[in-house]
DNA sequence: GGCTCATTCAACCTTTCGGTTGACGATTGT
DNA sequence: ACAATCGTCAACCGAAAGGTTGAATGAGCC
């Protein structure tokens, strides 16, 4: 049997970046057009669009024509299959819910398009 | 009101390796010198230090040098941070802290496979 | 038809990545 | 003292990442 392609890694390569995460995050809350993604950010729609490509070839979006404007939804499948990896990882202690916090602040402060 | 410095990045761009992630996954086990996690790899001795020194920089694992032998250890917290970041996402509550909380608590409580 | 808006394509540039090789410093054993 | 071993450093390489700009495609509007 040769192996099977290697799915993980476009997942965590895609997330590697802080844009793409931002991204994400403003997905989360509703589908968008491309062009409401490249707002907030200070670079070209271009760069947002190959962005975007990064995110799709990954699983972590997918993208839907209607009309002229292409809707960009969050895909949470690949996202789950790079959880479930880092969960044979994350049975080590008890989380410390401190840090947890600490975190998730800091994380959720800086918000989509502030990066 | 500059952010904090991006700890997430380096930490998924090193996941983002598959022999990353197979060194990670030997690392599991047990503590291990240099060149024993070379051993099974078909590439140079540097080219793992290299992969070694990504590793590190993102805090996936520490180096303590006793000897002439360096011993490469898991660090589990920087997964974690990482790990946390993907279940907001999974599951949905980015900002219900106290429910999140709560589902890690259950969730690490039960351990995976433990039902 | 012609204009405009939404998105991608193509070419290009610079920086980073992942690998090589060979030399090197540090440590251990004889 | 000398030689072998452990690991990194330095220089180099080709390929990929992340950005730019400008032209091209395609759908909707007047």
């Amino acid at each position: 049997m040769p192996h099977e392609p290697d799915r993980l890694s476009p997942i965590f390569a895609a997330l590697a970046d802080p844009t793409r995460r931002a991204i994400l995050g403003m997905l989360l809350e509703d589908d968008m057009a491309v062009t409401d993604v490249a707002e907030p950010f200070q670079m070209s729609l271009a760069a947002i669009s190959k962005h975007l490509q990064v995110l799709a070839e990954a699983g972590l979006i997918s993208r839907e024509k209607r009309g002229r404007v292409i809707w960009c939804k969050l895909e949470p499948d690949a996202l789950k299959a790079a959880s479930v990896w880092m969960q044979g990882f994350g049975q080590f202690e008890p989380v410390d819910l401190d840090a947890l916090e600490r975190f998730l602040e800091v994380e959720l402060a800086e918000g989509p398009g502030e990066d």
